[in-house]
DNA sequence: AGACGATATTTGAAGCTTAAAATAACTTGG
DNA sequence: CCAAGTTATTTTAAGCTTCAAATATCGTCT
């Protein structure tokens, strides 16, 4: 049951040692800084800038980009975040004039959400300045690195995806 | 000052007309998408199997690789959240006993906190899983594939870091 | 020593976030 | 039709997060 100080060659350590992911673990957490300085600088200047908090400037992006409006439930998995959570989100919006709530036709469980003509202008001054900071952000990478980049993670998305089905030890 | 219906060369393109960032955006999106995957997935299997959020656990793998314990200063800065955050945490996770909290012999405003041996404990056990996690979330990535991925991260962290520094309309 | 500026932490207010339970409306199979 | 199951949303409780203001201590300059 020895578990070895005598060293094993590689193809038994493959089968028998456990598997060393500390390189895994160090692209997760590298990932994870970049992730982190972009969205808490995003944040920041949104805050400073627009007096706006990033959360409500997601939801007015989903928003933007569905001019017939969404349901809070679409909003929801588009946005990755909790039904709970964007009832408060869009109570806070609606309140300051930003979005308009109506019982959908076909479903009066469902609420429309669209973005008011005020919602909308301030939400593309917003994206518009938001759009020079990201582009600024990753200023350094060249056309090529970016494709790179691009197509890297689609696959880490893919293969995340992938990983959230199956179950794992 | 017509903005064309005539279609420009490259050249003249780059210097006159606004210019568009949109693949920088997209690129941004992709890469919080892939993080918020990942770390939703993360965050839930930790509460699932070990009951535990994840900044407690964030907060723990710091800790762990510190032996001699560091001042809430420094994980604040570590772990890029505020002060006022990580002093909520840790006094919940010196409650539970996990973290050990003692004042600085050579600065008394400086707390120095530390794990408990059961704070280890659980950490170390909880870290296994999560590394195999890690490994099986970005599992589909060739070796190859994960060294482009952590250059062109590395890059990525550069140019943000660039960007935080100087100022951007 | 005393005052000033910097650093370490805590507190307070507001808002974000989740998970889980509750409510309401829809859909489908008898 | 109606009961059972599903889906859309809200509510609740707990915790996370930030920013800004308040405290406390340190280090230094005079």
């Amino acid at each position: 049951m020895s578990q070895s100080a005598i060293p094993l060659d590689a193809e038994t350590k493959a089968v028998e040692m456990p598997e060393d992911h500390r390189d895994e673990l160090r692209l997760w957490l590298r990932l994870l800084t970049c992730t982190t300085m972009i969205e808490g600088e995003v944040r920041r200047r949104l805050r400073e800038r627009f007096d706006v908090t990033l959360p409500r400037f997601d939801l007015m992006a989903q928003l933007d980009k569905a001019p017939e409006g969404m349901t809070l439930s679409d909003l929801s998995k588009r946005m990755m975040v909790s039904n709970g959570n964007l009832t408060g989100l869009v109570e806070r919006l609606a309140a300051s004039g930003h979005l308009d709530r109506r019982t959908s036709e076909s479903d009066r469980r469902a609420q429309v959400i669209s973005l008011t003509p005020l919602g909308r202008a301030e939400f593309r001054a917003m994206a518009a300045a938001h759009e020079h900071w990201i582009a600024n952000l990753f200023g350094d990478l060249t056309r090529r690195e970016q494709e790179d980049l691009m197509r890297l993670l689609a696959k880490t998305k893919m293969s995340a995806r992938r990983a959230l089905g199956g179950e794992n030890a």
